[in-house]
DNA sequence: TGCTAATTTGAAACCGCTTTGAAAAAGGAC
DNA sequence: GTCCTTTTTCAAAGCGGTTTCAAATTAGCA
């Protein structure tokens, strides 16, 4: 049943059903009560490729993930934070789009979307160190928002992000005042902004107190549980291993627990871990207690602020810029204690 | 630019324009490489509300989950799948459309993503033990394909699943044959359907050897962590603990490894772990030797085959109805041993 | 060169909805 | 009852493509 259909069998113009169903004023209550029942009754709803023909409103929020290099649509964190984007969409009567991209083909890809009226506004994750992708953005004029910054563009754009430098400023110092004095980091794909910020809080905390970093406890990968385990193994080998870890994930830190106690040394005891603890539905940070003593910053919840920035600045386009820093909680839990002696 | 100001610029139709771009025969090479060209020039990218319209064909995939009840967007496995179906998709210029539903409102959703002219199909995740869902796909005549099955109905439809009957019957044996006698189960939420035939295949082969299922060892929720800390935790505290554990899930298995180490035992020697691995890429299980005895079956390729499947039952409806059982494999790790005497 | 057949191109209808501008109906005031 | 407002309703023009059917062009051949 379409529109042309259902006003036949009303014996009104599509133009009223139309306002009726939209609710527009110009109607009288009786009428839209009489278009409202006969749309359920038959059935009837619009088509939505010929609404956005009409409004230029796609209705439809456009995430685009790079294919290859990051994987990030297989990264269990994704997955957090398109749920509470979700929530938010939905309440706006949204859906999500996605299209996947090679590297490269992002400019393509945006330009795209928005001249076919695919979406209306765009999130952007994972940005990189001097992400291209942002001043393209611009240039389009798309709406958009980027979970996360992106160092080294002086472009003023709408984002949130976790305060991944301080956090780790504070969880490091947290090692530091325990007497631990090497430590190691091990952290995201070294071309992601936050990987970066991450490690110069790491950086700054160590400094802070005269110290420097040495090379051979940093290590720069996807965060696979894989990867916590082979960095911490291989660590742990040198000649003067370290007693504390500071992990980029909840999903690493547990490679790293499993490579320590494979080494048979106690967790908390002869080798600290402190990790940043997204705080996923699936993996959560143990109950009361936490497993591990972590920066917890809610992922989901970052979903619904940048969903709900997003919105706002489509429903208002000239509204300024806005941005948001999130602040880690540092949670004490029984991964970490005093340097050994 | 629009498909008329190009044919303006070109002093062409819209007719060739849009013949040319489309890989219509009845265009010479020649104007075909002018309009082509004039393209990309004018940056000229046709509508996608426009074309649907006029084609009745979205290039979208709809996939439909669950709001509440079970988080099916935040499990960590979801990310895998959808990663194995974009690649699809995308080789088929296809896009993914996510609609988030409450729980009893997904017959209207399906209904609306059709009328709507939304979607060319629809994955259906996580079915339910006699999922209603199914019946109303049918119904609505919308191609579907099912990841995973549904016990209790006889419709006919077109599905991709694993073996989970005979993976949990094997897994068990594996056990059995290890001289264990009391095996814990742990089990995603029963209202799943491959939850239940996993179920099955842990009786089957309890009792081809003459043994009952204890219900004091079986336990099913959400496959978190936590669910499997907490289960395992209670089963090793009870009068006589089990010596092995069949879990669901990579997931759970961690929290089942970290139960049994807090409990003072080693894994693989007081107490042996057999998990599902659905070769998740951020939790791989392990490197050359793996740490978990596995039935492993990976959900990436799942996803690839749904993907593809769907594709083909959009391209040729009248295609009979496909199925696809996969059988996992039992790869041996580091997580069994014989039971303690 | 002339005629027919094959190849290219184009005008116009259509997909299903929204929205403008005008007309019809209803309501109010006298 | 008449005239002026206000409220409801409608016809028609888009939105930006695709596709049918007809017309124009080119090629092929005697």
């Amino acid at each position: 049943m379409n529109l042309k259909e259902l006003s036949n069998v009303l014996g009104l113009s599509q133009t009223t059903i139309s306002r009726a169903l939209n609710g527009y004023p110009e109607v009288s209550e009786k009428t839209r009560h009489r278009v409202e029942t006969a749309a359920r009754k038959y059935n009837y709803i619009p088509n939505r490729g010929a609404s956005t023909l009409a409004t230029g409103r796609s209705m439809t929020i456009g995430h685009v993930l790079p294919e290859a290099t990051s994987h990030e649509l297989v990264n269990p964190i994704f997955g957090d934070f398109i749920a509470g984007a979700s929530e938010v969409y939905k309440s706006n009567k949204y859906d999500m789009r996605f299209s996947l991209v090679q590297d490269g083909e992002e400019q393509d890809i945006y330009r795209s979307l928005m001249r076919r009226g695919a979406v209306d506004g765009v999130v952007l994750q994972a940005p990189k160190v001097n992400d291209e992708r942002i001043g393209i953005l611009e240039d389009i004029g798309l709406p958009f928002v980027v979970h996360g910054r992106s160092s080294g563009l002086n472009a003023s754009y709408s984002w949130v992000d976790v305060n991944n430098r301080d956090s780790f400023r504070r969880a490091t110092e947290f090692l530091l005042d325990l007497g631990h004095r090497r430590i190691g980091l091990i952290n995201g794909l070294d071309t992601l902004d936050f990987a970066r910020r991450r490690h110069l809080g790491y950086r700054d905390a160590l400094e802070s107190r005269g110290f420097e970093v040495d090379t051979a406890l940093v290590r720069n990968a996807e965060m696979t549980e894989v990867f916590g385990y082979h960095a911490t193994k291989e660590m742990l080998s040198q000649k003067i291993a370290p007693t504390a870890i500071v992990s980029a994930s909840m999903i690493t830190a547990i490679g790293v627990r499993r490579a320590i106690q494979e080494c048979g040394l106690v967790v908390g005891k002869d080798v600290s871990i402190i990790t940043h603890d997204d705080d996923l539905s699936y993996l959560k940070n143990g109950q009361n207690v936490p497993i591990f003593t972590a920066t917890r910053s809610s992922v989901r919840e970052a979903g619904r602020i940048v969903a709900q920035m997003l919105m706002d600045q489509i429903y208002n386009p000239d509204a300024p810029i806005t941005k948001k820093l999130l602040e880690a909680e540092l949670v004490v839990g029984e991964s970490t204690g005093p340097a050994p002696t």
